[in-house]
DNA sequence: ACTGCGATGTCCT
DNA sequence: GGACATCGCAGTT
């Protein structure tokens, strides 16, 4: 078992916000990118949003694997989201990337992005992170401990950093609290 | 600022 | 056949 894996052994909403913070980093030939995670989502097999709610399908079985593995999926005919396995397998939880900000490789990042002209507008979504970082359904069961794409995990975020909302682009469960960003980053997908 | 909507492929019922 | 953890543009206020 990896550091990673250890380290992201969570319940959701806990690795959720434990991941805020962390770094994603993407090699692309002899350069990287660099991103800081600002803004996630929490689900698991309890949760009526959740992949997993059902049980293990073809497209989700990820998730019931090993915390510290990419899952990537393709939704709307065109984008992929990327989320990370966390918490005991049988729990078949991960956490959504939602919005990051670039550290480093922000020429690499305006290439794959290149109608966006604010900065701001570059990662702020689960969509167009992965259009950032090249993220497509080949690094599905990706284990980010791994060259090309790792995360890093930094210190922790404070609580009192943190606000909790309900999530977003969802019809199920859209009650429960479990998006959570980095207050006051400009990186966020939105406000509310 | 907000609202609506078209694009588009895959999975699941 | 419907739903979908989205994005970006166009139109309106």
């Amino acid at each position: 078992m990896s550091l990673l894996a250890k380290e992201l052994n969570l319940p959701a909403d806990i690795a959720a916000k434990r991941l805020l913070g962390c770094c994603l980093v993407r090699d692309m030939g002899d350069q990287s990118i660099v991103c800081k995670i600002v803004e996630t989502e929490a689900y698991d097999h309890l949760d009526p949003a959740s992949h997993s709610y059902r049980g293990i399908t073809p497209r989700n079985e990820v998730m019931f694997r090993e915390a510290g593995l990419a899952y990537v999926y393709f939704t709307y005919g065109m984008h992929h989201c990327l989320n990370v396995v966390v918490g005991p397998s049988e729990h078949g939880s991960a956490v959504l990337i939602r919005a990051a900000e670039p550290l480093s490789g922000l020429d690499l990042i305006k290439a794959s992005r290149q109608k966006i002209k604010n900065n701001l507008m570059l990662t702020n979504g689960p969509g167009k992170i992965c259009q950032a970082l090249n993220i497509g359904r080949e690094f599905n069961g990706h284990d980010l401990t791994q060259k090309p794409f790792r995360l890093v995990i930094k210190t922790p975020i404070k609580d009192s950093e943190i606000v909790v909302t309900k999530r977003i682009g969802i019809t199920k469960a859209t009650d429960k609290k479990r998006r959570f960003y980095i207050a006051n980053n400009p990186y966020v997908s939105r406000y509310s």
